[in-house]
DNA sequence: TATTGTTATACTCTATAACTATA
DNA sequence: TATAGTTATAGAGTATAACAATA
């Protein structure tokens, strides 16, 4: 607790303003190659979470959303053939998730395109990218929660 | 710009996963001071466009949506008594929106709420902070754009 | 008793298309 | 003709609560 300096305000404030200002523009930027993708936003995101096969919960958890709601989400894309449920061997409560070739083509593209898309920051050296690939690293939003 | 180099592709791939991470942190952190102030994130980033009166369509460029959407969501902020419609003088087809004393408020609120929750990350020196700063005002997703 | 996943429900968000009233 | 905003509609995302199956 070594800031009670104006300027960490102020430069706390501008912090928050770009960052919630690079939030708009990345999640724009997911929506447009998740659309070439033919998928939403969401789909996107959980497409790029089955790396490998694995239950639903621990998927609803990276998502930090309900599990009811990916039950939803994986209908959608089951529905379209890029995603499969199948049995646990060991626990039969659990549906493990996979992806079908189909799926995996779509996030292979859909992979391709948001590194090409994002990842060519016109403006950025390569040194400066990795300047910034460590703050970003060491940045942790709420860090300062209390209670 | 020494661009073409293996590591820069590498670097590349490392910050859109970053930075997706980045952005579902931030989004989550958005969420939680938006429910604090009984609003969902969308209705927070409405507010915080508020801050001075300004036209319904203006909102929806700044928030990259239709303006039909705008409509439902300012619907539900006036009705909760937060923000108004007004006649412009000069041309009456437009809406000037402007927040109620009680949407200045929430609006003052919800603002100092981030700022507590997003500018204090733990880590950061001022002088870090301020090259992050820097940093995320060079950096343009999508940089790659032609035109 | 606790956990995994689904269903039912209700709401919000979102875009498209058609409409109005202005300009 | 073009623009600002609304309405109607349809679909997607979201959480809550109740539930079945399993642990």
């Amino acid at each position: 607790m070594e800031d009670g300096r104006p300027e960490a305000h102020v430069a706390a404030g501008e912090v928050v303003e770009r960052l919630l200002a690079l939030t708009g523009e990345l999640h724009r930027l997911l929506a447009e190659c998740a659309a070439r993708a033919d998928l939403t936003p969401q789909q996107a995101m959980l497409l790029r979470c089955l790396g490998q096969r694995r239950p639903m919960h621990t998927v609803a958890a990276e998502l930090s959303c309900d599990p009811s709601n990916v039950t939803g989400l994986i209908d959608r894309l089951e529905r379209r053939g890029l995603v499969e449920r199948g049995p646990d061997a060991a626990d039969r409560r659990v549906r493990v998730l996979s992806l079908t070739a189909a799926g995996r083509r779509v996030r292979a593209e859909l992979e391709r395109d948001l590194a090409r898309a994002a990842a060519l920051p016109a403006g950025l050296s390569p040194a400066e990218l990795r300047q910034l690939l460590g703050l970003l690293a060491k940045f942790r939003p709420g860090g300062a929660e209390p209670r």
